[in-house]
DNA sequence: AATATCAACAACCGCACACGG
DNA sequence: TCCGTGTGCGGTTGTTGATAT
Protein backbone atom coordinates (compact mmCIF):
# COMPACT_ATOMS: atom_id res chain seq x y z
CA UNK A 1 0.00 0.00 0.00
CA UNK A 2 1.82 3.19 -0.93
CA UNK A 3 0.74 6.38 -0.24
CA UNK A 4 -2.15 8.22 -0.97
CA UNK A 5 -1.20 10.67 -3.89
CA UNK A 6 -1.19 14.26 -3.08
CA UNK A 7 -3.91 15.20 -5.31
CA UNK A 8 -5.97 13.93 -8.42
CA UNK A 9 -3.65 14.36 -11.01
CA UNK A 10 -6.16 13.68 -13.54
CA UNK A 11 -7.07 16.50 -15.24
CA UNK A 12 -4.45 18.79 -13.76
CA UNK A 13 -2.28 20.93 -15.96
CA UNK A 14 1.20 20.59 -15.70
CA UNK A 15 4.42 22.39 -16.89
CA UNK A 16 5.08 26.24 -17.15
CA UNK A 17 2.58 28.48 -15.48
CA UNK A 18 0.96 31.00 -17.80
CA UNK A 19 0.56 34.38 -17.01
CA UNK A 20 -3.26 34.01 -16.18
CA UNK A 21 -2.68 30.97 -14.04
CA UNK A 22 -0.04 33.25 -11.87
CA UNK A 23 -2.25 35.95 -11.38
CA UNK A 24 -5.29 33.78 -10.21
CA UNK A 25 -3.02 32.01 -7.81
CA UNK A 26 -1.50 35.49 -6.94
CA UNK A 27 -4.59 37.29 -6.27
CA UNK A 28 -6.18 34.20 -4.10
CA UNK A 29 -3.40 33.75 -1.63
CA UNK A 30 -3.50 38.13 -1.52
CA UNK A 31 -6.86 37.66 -0.38
CA UNK A 32 -6.83 34.23 1.34
CA UNK A 33 -3.36 33.96 2.64
CA UNK A 34 -1.24 31.05 2.07
CA UNK A 35 -1.96 27.70 3.26
CA UNK A 36 -4.17 24.82 2.51
CA UNK A 37 -2.65 24.11 -0.49
CA UNK A 38 -4.40 20.93 -1.44
CA UNK A 39 -7.78 22.72 -1.18
CA UNK A 40 -6.37 25.89 -2.91
CA UNK A 41 -6.46 25.48 -6.77
CA UNK A 42 -10.14 24.58 -6.47
CA UNK A 43 -11.03 27.02 -4.51
CA UNK A 44 -8.65 29.79 -6.82
CA UNK A 45 -10.18 28.20 -9.91
CA UNK A 46 -6.77 26.70 -10.82
CA UNK A 47 -6.11 22.88 -12.68
CA UNK A 48 -3.27 22.10 -10.91
CA UNK A 49 -1.79 20.22 -7.95
CA UNK A 50 -1.82 22.10 -4.49
CA UNK A 51 1.90 21.53 -4.45
CA UNK A 52 2.49 22.75 -7.81
CA UNK A 53 0.74 25.85 -6.47
CA UNK A 54 2.77 26.15 -3.35
CA UNK A 55 5.96 26.00 -5.42
CA UNK A 56 4.98 28.48 -7.95
CA UNK A 57 4.11 31.18 -5.19
CA UNK A 58 7.25 30.31 -3.11
CA UNK A 59 9.47 29.91 -5.56
CA UNK A 60 8.06 32.65 -7.71
CA UNK A 61 5.60 34.72 -7.21
CA UNK A 62 6.11 35.72 -3.27
CA UNK A 63 6.70 39.71 -3.28
CA UNK A 64 9.93 39.59 -0.97
CA UNK A 65 11.55 37.57 -3.32
CA UNK A 66 14.93 38.81 -4.84
CA UNK A 67 15.40 38.31 -8.40
CA UNK A 68 18.04 38.42 -10.37
CA UNK A 69 21.60 37.10 -10.64
CA UNK A 70 23.42 35.77 -7.31
CA UNK A 71 26.14 38.18 -5.81
CA UNK A 72 29.32 37.49 -5.65
CA UNK A 73 28.49 38.08 -1.56
CA UNK A 74 25.40 35.51 -1.90
CA UNK A 75 27.88 33.07 -4.14
CA UNK A 76 29.74 33.39 -0.69
CA UNK A 77 27.57 32.75 1.72
CA UNK A 78 26.17 29.88 -0.55
CA UNK A 79 29.64 28.06 -0.50
CA UNK A 80 30.27 28.47 2.88
CA UNK A 81 27.21 27.29 4.22
CA UNK A 82 27.35 24.30 1.39
CA UNK A 83 30.79 23.48 3.30
CA UNK A 84 28.86 23.18 6.60
CA UNK A 85 25.19 21.81 5.64
CA UNK A 86 25.61 20.30 2.63
CA UNK A 87 22.62 20.05 0.27
CA UNK A 88 20.27 21.66 2.76
CA UNK A 89 19.08 24.27 0.26
CA UNK A 90 15.93 25.40 2.36
CA UNK A 91 18.58 25.93 5.75
CA UNK A 92 20.96 28.04 3.04
CA UNK A 93 18.25 30.10 1.75
CA UNK A 94 16.95 31.41 4.79
CA UNK A 95 20.21 32.61 5.48
CA UNK A 96 19.77 34.62 1.96
CA UNK A 97 16.80 37.00 2.41
CA UNK A 98 15.40 36.71 -1.03
CA UNK A 99 16.36 33.72 -2.28
CA UNK A 100 14.74 30.48 -2.42
CA UNK A 101 15.98 27.18 -2.05
CA UNK A 102 15.31 25.52 -5.65
CA UNK A 103 16.99 28.80 -6.86
CA UNK A 104 20.35 28.33 -5.02
CA UNK A 105 20.01 24.63 -5.46
CA UNK A 106 19.83 25.14 -9.07
CA UNK A 107 22.72 27.87 -9.09
CA UNK A 108 24.76 25.40 -7.05
CA UNK A 109 24.36 22.85 -9.79
CA UNK A 110 24.71 24.64 -12.74
CA UNK A 111 27.04 27.11 -11.68
CA UNK A 112 29.31 26.47 -8.46
CA UNK A 113 29.33 22.99 -8.71
CA UNK A 114 31.14 22.68 -11.48
CA UNK A 115 33.89 25.16 -11.05
CA UNK A 116 34.11 23.63 -7.43
CA UNK A 117 34.73 20.09 -8.65
CA UNK A 118 37.48 20.98 -11.39
CA UNK A 119 38.81 22.52 -8.59
CA UNK A 120 38.88 19.81 -6.21
CA UNK A 121 39.76 16.94 -8.65
CA UNK A 122 43.22 19.05 -8.82
CA UNK A 123 43.60 19.65 -5.46
CA UNK A 124 42.68 15.82 -4.75
CA UNK A 125 46.10 14.85 -6.44
CA UNK A 126 47.60 16.53 -3.46
CA UNK A 127 45.95 15.60 -0.74
CA UNK A 128 46.87 11.84 -0.23
CA UNK A 129 47.29 12.58 3.43
CA UNK A 130 43.79 13.89 3.74
CA UNK A 131 41.72 11.72 1.60
CA UNK A 132 44.25 8.92 3.23
CA UNK A 133 43.43 9.97 7.41
CA UNK A 134 39.34 10.37 6.22
CA UNK A 135 39.43 6.65 4.90
CA UNK A 136 40.78 5.58 8.27
CA UNK A 137 38.07 7.61 9.80
CA UNK A 138 35.40 6.71 7.80
CA UNK A 139 36.40 3.72 8.23
CA UNK A 140 36.73 3.51 11.90
CA UNK A 141 33.86 5.60 12.46
CA UNK A 142 31.41 3.62 10.38
CA UNK A 143 30.41 0.87 12.34
CA UNK A 144 27.48 1.07 13.89
CA UNK A 145 25.88 4.06 11.20
CA UNK A 146 23.20 4.88 10.52
CA UNK A 147 20.72 3.28 8.42
CA UNK A 148 19.96 5.45 5.24
CA UNK A 149 17.75 6.61 3.20
CA UNK A 150 18.85 4.80 0.08
CA UNK A 151 18.58 1.48 1.55
CA UNK A 152 14.85 2.13 3.11
CA UNK A 153 14.03 3.46 -0.73
CA UNK A 154 14.97 0.00 -1.94
CA UNK A 155 13.16 -1.64 0.58
CA UNK A 156 10.40 0.42 1.38
CA UNK A 157 8.85 -2.36 3.87
CA UNK A 158 11.88 -1.78 6.03
CA UNK A 159 10.90 -0.46 9.00
CA UNK A 160 9.99 2.99 9.87
CA UNK A 161 12.81 5.60 12.27
CA UNK A 162 11.89 6.89 15.42
CA UNK A 163 10.19 10.18 15.15
CA UNK A 164 13.37 11.65 17.41
CA UNK A 165 15.42 10.24 14.97
CA UNK A 166 16.59 13.16 12.85
CA UNK A 167 16.04 13.16 8.78
CA UNK A 168 18.92 12.70 8.01
CA UNK A 169 19.36 9.64 9.88
CA UNK A 170 16.52 8.04 7.49
CA UNK A 171 17.71 8.73 4.49
CA UNK A 172 21.14 8.00 2.38
CA UNK A 173 23.97 6.22 4.27
CA UNK A 174 27.07 8.06 4.74
CA UNK A 175 29.03 5.52 2.45
CA UNK A 176 27.11 4.34 -0.37
CA UNK A 177 28.05 4.29 -4.28
CA UNK A 178 25.43 6.10 -6.39
CA UNK A 179 25.96 8.44 -9.45
CA UNK A 180 25.92 11.99 -9.09
CA UNK A 181 25.38 14.74 -11.06
CA UNK A 182 27.02 17.41 -8.74
CA UNK A 183 30.26 17.65 -6.36
CA UNK A 184 31.10 19.08 -2.99
CA UNK A 185 33.79 21.88 -2.42
CA UNK A 186 37.37 21.76 -1.66
CA UNK A 187 36.17 23.13 1.33
CA UNK A 188 33.90 20.38 2.24
CA UNK A 189 36.69 17.62 1.25
CA UNK A 190 39.12 19.56 3.48
CA UNK A 191 36.82 19.50 6.56
CA UNK A 192 35.17 16.08 5.65
CA UNK A 193 37.32 14.31 7.81
CA UNK A 194 35.05 12.72 10.11
CA UNK A 195 31.59 11.96 11.54
CA UNK A 196 30.05 11.88 15.13
CA UNK A 197 30.09 8.28 16.41
CA UNK A 198 26.67 8.41 18.02
CA UNK A 199 23.61 7.97 16.81
CA UNK A 200 21.31 11.39 17.40
CA UNK A 201 22.92 13.79 15.83
CA UNK A 202 23.29 17.26 17.31
CA UNK A 203 23.29 20.69 15.66
CA UNK A 204 26.63 21.52 16.92
CA UNK A 205 27.59 17.95 15.41
CA UNK A 206 26.56 18.61 12.12
CA UNK A 207 29.10 20.88 11.14
CA UNK A 208 31.64 18.17 11.61
CA UNK A 209 29.20 15.91 10.35
CA UNK A 210 31.05 14.84 6.95
CA UNK A 211 33.30 12.37 5.56
CA UNK A 212 35.54 12.14 2.13
CA UNK A 213 33.85 10.22 -0.75
CA UNK A 214 34.69 10.15 -4.36
CA UNK A 215 33.80 13.52 -5.57
CA UNK A 216 32.08 12.29 -7.82
CA UNK A 217 29.38 10.55 -5.96
CA UNK A 218 29.40 12.65 -2.75
CA UNK A 219 26.91 15.25 -3.18
CA UNK A 220 23.85 13.09 -3.41
CA UNK A 221 24.83 11.44 -0.12
CA UNK A 222 24.98 15.02 1.51
CA UNK A 223 21.28 15.30 2.27
CA UNK A 224 21.41 12.50 4.34
CA UNK A 225 23.65 14.42 6.65
CA UNK A 226 21.05 16.72 8.70
CA UNK A 227 20.98 18.29 11.94
CA UNK A 228 17.94 19.16 14.20
CA UNK A 229 17.91 19.51 17.73
CA UNK A 230 16.89 17.02 20.24
CA UNK A 231 13.73 16.97 20.36
CA UNK A 232 13.27 17.32 16.24
CA UNK A 233 12.46 21.07 16.41
CA UNK A 234 13.82 23.70 13.73
CA UNK A 235 17.13 23.13 13.14
CA UNK A 236 19.99 25.81 13.47
CA UNK A 237 23.72 26.35 12.78
CA UNK A 238 25.66 27.08 15.35
CA UNK A 239 29.46 26.69 15.94
CA UNK A 240 31.77 24.91 18.10
CA UNK A 241 32.85 28.37 19.91
CA UNK A 242 30.79 30.40 21.32
CA UNK A 243 32.84 33.49 23.01
CA UNK A 244 32.80 35.14 19.69
CA UNK A 245 29.07 34.76 19.11
CA UNK A 246 28.50 37.93 16.23
CA UNK A 247 25.04 39.21 15.73
CA UNK A 248 22.94 38.74 12.11
CA UNK A 249 24.17 36.10 9.80
CA UNK A 250 27.93 36.64 9.83
CA UNK A 251 29.88 33.69 9.03
CA UNK A 252 33.75 33.07 10.38
CA UNK A 253 36.30 30.77 11.11
CA UNK A 254 36.19 30.00 14.50
CA UNK A 255 39.37 29.02 16.33
CA UNK A 256 40.25 25.86 18.24
CA UNK A 257 37.52 24.25 20.50
CA UNK A 258 39.74 21.64 22.43
CA UNK A 259 42.55 18.85 22.23
CA UNK A 260 42.92 15.78 20.65
CA UNK A 261 42.09 13.12 22.91
CA UNK A 262 43.32 9.66 21.97
CA UNK A 263 43.83 10.26 18.39
CA UNK A 264 47.19 8.53 17.14
CA UNK A 265 46.18 8.47 13.67
CA UNK A 266 45.93 12.29 13.07
CA UNK A 267 48.40 14.44 13.12
CA UNK A 268 47.95 18.47 12.85
CA UNK A 269 47.26 18.29 9.87
CA UNK A 270 44.62 16.80 10.36
CA UNK A 271 43.44 18.73 13.67
CA UNK A 272 43.49 21.78 11.61
CA UNK A 273 41.18 20.44 8.85
CA UNK A 274 38.78 19.13 11.24
CA UNK A 275 37.59 22.07 12.10
CA UNK A 276 38.85 23.92 9.47
CA UNK A 277 35.26 25.64 8.77
CA UNK A 278 32.71 26.64 11.56
CA UNK A 279 30.19 29.09 12.02
CA UNK A 280 29.82 30.88 14.78
CA UNK A 281 26.10 31.82 14.70
CA UNK A 282 23.54 31.72 11.88
CA UNK A 283 20.42 32.29 12.48
CA UNK A 284 17.46 29.99 11.72
CA UNK A 285 14.66 32.59 10.75
CA UNK A 286 12.09 29.80 11.92
CA UNK A 287 13.43 30.40 15.41
CA UNK A 288 15.91 27.40 15.60
CA UNK A 289 18.04 26.58 18.83
CA UNK A 290 21.35 28.93 19.11
CA UNK A 291 24.70 27.51 20.96
CA UNK A 292 23.46 28.76 24.38
CA UNK A 293 20.07 27.44 23.77
CA UNK A 294 22.15 23.95 22.94
CA UNK A 295 24.31 24.35 25.94
CA UNK A 296 21.18 24.54 28.35
CA UNK A 297 19.72 21.24 26.33
CA UNK A 298 22.92 19.55 26.88
CA UNK A 299 24.18 19.22 23.24
CA UNK A 300 27.24 20.62 24.25
CA UNK A 301 29.63 20.56 26.98
CA UNK A 302 31.95 22.40 28.32
CA UNK A 303 35.59 21.87 27.98
CA UNK A 304 37.28 21.37 31.75
CA UNK A 305 41.27 22.09 30.23
CA UNK A 306 40.14 25.01 27.40
CA UNK A 307 37.50 26.38 29.17
CA UNK A 308 35.77 26.52 25.59
CA UNK A 309 32.62 24.82 24.70
CA UNK A 310 32.72 21.56 22.66
CA UNK A 311 29.79 19.74 20.98
CA UNK A 312 28.85 16.19 22.78
CA UNK A 313 28.58 14.64 19.98
CA UNK A 314 31.97 15.56 18.11
CA UNK A 315 34.22 12.77 18.76
CA UNK A 316 37.59 14.90 17.90
CA UNK A 317 37.92 18.25 18.28
CA UNK A 318 40.54 20.12 16.65
CA UNK A 319 43.90 22.18 17.12
CA UNK A 320 43.07 24.93 14.88
CA UNK A 321 46.01 26.58 16.18
CA UNK A 322 47.84 24.50 13.79
CA UNK A 323 45.91 24.75 10.85
CA UNK A 324 43.88 27.50 10.61
CA UNK A 325 40.94 27.81 7.82
CA UNK A 326 42.64 31.09 5.95
CA UNK A 327 46.09 29.01 5.52
CA UNK A 328 44.08 26.65 3.64
CA UNK A 329 41.59 28.80 1.91
CA UNK A 330 44.56 32.14 1.80
CA UNK A 331 42.11 34.52 3.65
CA UNK A 332 39.09 36.10 4.11
CA UNK A 333 38.26 36.19 0.42
CA UNK A 334 38.97 32.97 0.21
CA UNK A 335 36.42 32.14 -2.55
CA UNK A 336 37.36 34.51 -4.86
CA UNK A 337 39.06 31.97 -6.06
CA UNK A 338 36.30 30.29 -6.35
CA UNK A 339 34.57 33.09 -8.54
CA UNK A 340 37.52 32.98 -11.30
CA UNK A 341 36.48 31.16 -14.10
CA UNK A 342 37.13 27.80 -15.55
CA UNK A 343 40.52 29.28 -16.27
CA UNK A 344 41.94 29.91 -13.75
CA UNK A 345 40.92 26.98 -11.65
CA UNK A 346 44.16 25.25 -12.03
CA UNK A 347 45.34 28.83 -10.33
CA UNK A 348 43.59 28.03 -7.35
CA UNK A 349 43.98 24.11 -7.04
CA UNK A 350 47.91 25.69 -6.79
CA UNK A 351 46.94 27.91 -4.23
CA UNK A 352 45.06 25.48 -2.35
CA UNK A 353 48.29 22.93 -2.56
CA UNK A 354 50.43 25.57 -1.73
CA UNK A 355 48.19 26.13 1.41
CA UNK A 356 48.48 22.03 2.25
CA UNK A 357 52.58 21.93 1.95
CA UNK A 358 52.82 25.12 3.65
CA UNK A 359 51.01 23.31 6.39
CA UNK A 360 52.50 20.28 5.89
CA UNK A 361 55.89 22.08 6.46
CA UNK A 362 54.57 23.60 9.93
CA UNK A 363 52.99 20.15 11.14
CA UNK A 364 56.69 18.79 10.27
CA UNK A 365 58.36 21.71 12.60
CA UNK A 366 55.81 20.93 14.83
C1' DA B 1 20.09 28.38 -42.28
C1' DA B 2 19.66 24.05 -40.03
C1' DT B 3 20.98 21.05 -36.60
C1' DA B 4 23.35 19.50 -32.46
C1' DT B 5 24.96 20.36 -28.01
C1' DC B 6 25.09 22.47 -23.71
C1' DA B 7 23.78 25.33 -19.77
C1' DA B 8 20.39 27.34 -16.98
C1' DC B 9 16.21 27.31 -15.06
C1' DA B 10 11.44 25.76 -13.89
C1' DA B 11 8.73 22.32 -12.33
C1' DC B 12 7.62 17.66 -10.80
C1' DC B 13 8.09 13.68 -7.82
C1' DG B 14 8.67 11.04 -3.82
C1' DC B 15 9.83 10.92 0.87
C1' DA B 16 9.64 12.16 5.66
C1' DC B 17 8.10 14.93 9.41
C1' DA B 18 4.54 17.47 12.07
C1' DC B 19 0.23 17.61 13.69
C1' DG B 20 -4.50 16.86 14.70
C1' DG B 21 -8.40 13.71 15.20
C1' DT C 1 -1.01 5.25 20.29
C1' DC C 2 -2.33 5.02 15.68
C1' DC C 3 -3.55 6.86 11.43
C1' DG C 4 -4.47 10.18 7.87
C1' DT C 5 -3.47 14.64 6.04
C1' DG C 6 -0.83 18.72 5.13
C1' DT C 7 3.40 20.53 4.32
C1' DG C 8 8.34 21.08 3.47
C1' DC C 9 12.43 19.44 1.48
C1' DG C 10 15.76 17.70 -1.75
C1' DG C 11 16.60 15.02 -5.94
C1' DT C 12 15.53 14.58 -10.57
C1' DT C 13 13.60 15.57 -14.93
C1' DG C 14 11.88 18.46 -18.53
C1' DT C 15 12.01 22.73 -21.14
C1' DT C 16 14.01 26.62 -23.17
C1' DG C 17 17.42 29.57 -24.93
C1' DA C 18 22.21 30.25 -26.32
C1' DT C 19 26.11 28.75 -28.67
C1' DA C 20 28.78 25.82 -31.66
C1' DT C 21 29.25 23.14 -35.82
Amino acid sequence: MGRAPCCEKVGLKKGRWAAEEDEKLAKYIQANGEGSWRSLPKHAGLLRCGKSCRLRWINYLRADLKRGNISAEEEDIIVKLHASVSNRWSLIASNLPGRTDNEIKNYWNSHLCRRIHSLRRSASESLPLITETAKEAMLSEEKGGRAGRFPAKKNKNSHSTPKDVTRASTKKPLVENSTSNCYNSSIEAIQSLHKPSIEKETLSSAINDTIIRDPCEEDKEQTGRRMVGSSGEKETLVSSQSDEKTSGNSLLPCPSVGKIENDQSSGPFYHGIDNALCFNEVTDPNGGSTLNEERQKGLVVHTEESGEWDSCSSIRTSGFDYWSWDDVMGGDDMLSWLRESDEVEGESAQKLEEAMDHEKKNAMAA
